[in-house]
DNA sequence: CATATGGTGCAACTCGATTGCAAAGATTAT
DNA sequence: ATAATCTTTGCAATCGAGTTGCACCATATG
């Protein structure tokens, strides 16, 4: 797991105190997390900052963001090495019963065949269902 | 294509004048709706009942909703036979240019190899570039 | 040190989604 | 047919995630 200041070096953004927080919250979590999330683990960084950092760091390509179905955009830290082009795109698997979201880097992104002259750019893949802990 | 007085039918909702108009305009689009977009086109309908409408319909899987990621859910009417499970699943495509999105009805759905002990219910699988349309 | 650039915090605002409530319409019981 | 009940509809208000304006502060640059 690389430190958060190598990933704000590698990825060209200036280290502030509301980046390193927000970015050690990220890298801290198994599931994404949404701005109300992240607002409420760090209850004295102010919303608005902490937005605009995410922003940047989507921008940045630090993190990518997810759309769940819970009505709130997720994100997620990238893997070492992504450009968020469509190679990088991997599956998210969003839980029916726990409101948890993961990444599924493991689970092979599958070719899709667009019909004629369709152009992929990115995709947001979400299955939904339960995870191994509700499954039960 | 099946009528809107069969398809309230089969799915045992009641048959109003609202969900008629609602129904029909559904039909007769080639790309999945927005609360906005049926709201502009039935000016004589009130938002708040087009928008209890279409859940009533979600309910009943008349239509299924689509994150597409442009921050409103949209609408398309199902496939016959849908019954919203995973066998039912198809990919979505979200033109970045056009900003229309459309059911892949004929683009087949791939089996996902989820990790162990994970179960799927449903997915909301987005593809987003360009359309066959704008991509030229 | 002076100035420019960018980051932060607060408060306000936007806009899609949702709800409360009363009126209108449909259904069922008497 | 009429009364009682349930459902649908329209209007207005509310909610809440996301976003922005602005003033202040921190850091970098000359």
């Amino acid at each position: 797991m690389q430190t958060v200041d190598e990933i704000l070096k590698i990825k060209n953004v200036k280290n502030t105190a509301v980046r390193t927080v927000v970015l050690r919250h990220l890298l801290n979590q198994e599931k994404a997390q949404s701005l109300k999330d992240i607002e409420n683990a760090l209850v004295y960084t102010d919303r608005s900052s902490i937005f605009r950092t995410l922003k940047t760091f989507e921008e940045s390509k630090i993190i990518h963001s997810i759309e769940d179905g819970s009505g709130m955009i997720k994100y997620a830290v990238c893997a070492k090495g992504c450009n968020c082009d469509p190679k990088d795109l991997h599956y998210h698997f969003y839980c029916n019963n726990c409101d948890k979201t993961f990444c599924l880097f493991d689970v092979p992104f599958q070719n899709i065949e667009l019909p004629k002259n369709f152009k992929i750019q990115q995709a947001n893949m979400v299955v939904k269902g339960l995870c191994n802990n509700c499954n039960k």
